[in-house]
DNA sequence: TAGATTGTTAATCGATTAACAATC
DNA sequence: TAGATTGTTAATCGATTAACAATC
């Protein structure tokens, strides 16, 4: 386990891992890359990097300790420490992430929603959608690091600058525009309609 | 425009090109590579390099046409085909993404969802919602080339299986588990979760 | 000619893969 | 010793960036 950069392809091959390890059957004690990579259609060797940065080792002729992989790779991950995060827009994309229970799991907290119109019959024991105006008040009070941005291309660039503004450091972004953020604030992007419509491309050979 | 590889990096930019030059002012006839990079936040080079693998070439000093380049990358990007798509699991995330209507626009029709137990109350004007029971029968009527997952974890392979059965060549995947599937058949995780603990794992510096 | 812009060729960087050495 | 497995060093590949030459 050395303390090399972290790449991004790294850090969403983890979780990979940890799914796979923890729903093994339960009397499995010891695992190989070779396994692991075999069951994800991943290389063998990548594998072993991987897990050669996160853990400090597995042992000869008999791999990796189950547990012990688990527990480095969440300790990799930072799950034991909660991030808040707050949503905007809540449509039904919206409200099918803050509804979505597996965040939680992976130390991430979407506190609550924010809608210029909070919808009334949000009956189901889900999280609380305010609305805007609270949005600048709930971030002062609460210590929130990430918003999401579940709003319309249009209205997408204001409220990213609302919520930088607001102490943000990064941002979630589903809107299909670009957004412009200041340094030091980290974005990511999640083009729905881009990522379908470059599958569809990569289906047509040549 | 050089019929070179196209790189899923091409495909994930172009889009972004699209819609920048679509909402330059209406005057604006010509565009400079420098120009868009600067509003897309991409180096120069970069799009330079991406421009001239989709159209044959701007003019020097004047840069880029604007209806030219619009007009290459769409016929690049086929807009003007339209793909068929089913979707599978149609609770919150599967709704929001058949009532979307930014696909249409991309050469994308999503006709339909199917579910185990189809909502009955689904009044406004969406895509209809039929009962899993229908899938086999609809894809042999219809000419079905992608495959949306939408469904739990537990249940997504099953479904791939299903769809893979039923002649379709593309699955894009929501479901957080890894799916097999065989050869010939493409497949695009978009696992949210992932997506998102990685951006706060980037977050922490160092 | 100078300047803006294009496109291409070469250099850099990072990630994946292949080859190998080490260990139990 | 042979075999399974690990981890590392070197090679390959692809994408981005830098440097340059061409054109109006």
């Amino acid at each position: 386990m050395t303390s090399k950069k972290i790449s991004k392809a790294l850090l969403e091959r983890l979780p990979g891992y940890l799914n796979y390890l923890k729903n093994l059957p339960e009397h499995t004690t010891n695992i190989s890359a070779k396994a692991i990579a075999e069951a994800l259609s991943l290389g063998e060797v990548s594998v072993r990097k991987d897990l050669a940065k996160v853990s400090n080792g597995g042992r000869c002729k008999v791999g990796h300790q189950r547990e012990t992989l688990i527990a480095d790779i969440e300790a990799f991950l930072d799950y034991s420490n909660v991030t808040n995060a707050i949503l905007v827009g809540a449509g039904k994309l919206g409200q099918a992430l803050l509804d979505y229970g597996g965040f939680e799991k992976s130390g991430l907290d979407i506190l609550v929603g924010f809608d210029v119109k909070p919808p009334k019959n949000r009956n189901h024991a889900g999280k609380p959608i305010l609305p805007m105006s609270h949005l600048p008040g709930y971030c002062s009070t609460y210590d929130v690091a990430i918003g999401i941005i579940c709003v319309p291309g249009a209205q997408a660039q204001s409220v990213c600058d609302l919520l930088v503004s607001c102490g943000i450091k990064a941002i979630w972004n589903f809107a299909p525009v670009h957004l412009d953020v200041p340094e030091g604030v980290l974005l990511q992007n999640e083009n729905l309609a881009v990522s379908l419509a470059a599958l569809r491309i990569q289906m047509k050979p040549e």
